[in-house]
DNA sequence: TTCGTATTCAACGAGTTAGTTGATCAACCG
DNA sequence: CGGTTGATCAACTAACTCGTTGAATACGAA
């Protein structure tokens, strides 16, 4: 059974994912074209194991899929989750901007900016 | 002496901070303006002081500035940094979406798209 | 000064994470 | 078949995180 695609522990999982150089790194690395786990490995350090383990969170976070290819494990990143993440903090970030356009229309009310867009805001992070 | 903002170590600190669901509706929050810690606390049902530890979390990661009022401590958002994250993102996703044209570029070379751009991606992330 | 409010500090416990090493599994090669 | 390669599983440790409670600090009000 495959986890619900739509609830926040994904959301969680990605941005932990990518709080770690190393897969920041892997998930660089990926954005080139797939990769095994042995290259994926080889330009770090640590042991292979710790890297598949990195790549194990990226997995459970959506951020990559594993495929086979005989004994090998080909690595490919998901674009669709980096989208996920950036939808997520451009809607705060924007709102952030509009709060400031809404400041200035009501300090220079003169100019309407545009014709009243109420804007697609529909989600049940924080709604105090 | 403030930490050096082109490090890693904030965009870790940014991408864990907001793997966290209670810091994410924070930043949710401040994004309609600045609020006290009393204010932020006020919708969970964790402790002031966890809550307090939360905002630290943000303030390190630079998503984050606390100012003073009195004996209030008014928190404040700061979009750049959310900007931050979606360049590192963005940088990554396009390159993806790049590496997709060019393969259609090879499957389909009697239509060159444009003239070579060979594009901006010069950073010390990632370049085995 | 004393009281109340807003917030942080300090110490602690339960749970998680990132790394290690050694063993195991799976698929190809000779 | 036996050996090699590629990757995962298992067990363990050190360090960190998230929450708790109790005490301390800072400011404003009476």
């Amino acid at each position: 059974m495959l986890p619900d695609p739509t609830s926040d522990d994904r959301l969680d999982r990605a941005f932990v994912a990518l709080g770690d150089p190393v897969r920041r790194r892997i998930v660089a690395r990926l954005s080139r074209g797939p990769a095994t786990v042995g290259d994926l490995a080889a330009p770090f350090e640590i042991s292979l194991q710790a890297v598949s383990k990195h790549i194990q969170v990226l997995e459970q976070a959506g951020l990559v899929t594993r495929t086979r290819d005989a004994q090998r494990r080909p690595v490919h990143l998901n674009p669709g989750a980096l989208e996920e993440l950036t939808a997520w903090i451009d809607r705060y970030r924007l709102i952030h901007e509009q709060s400031y356009r809404s400041l200035d229309a009501l300090l220079a009310p003169a100019v309407p900016d545009r014709p009243a867009d109420p804007g697609p805001v529909t989600h049940q992070e924080e709604r105090p």
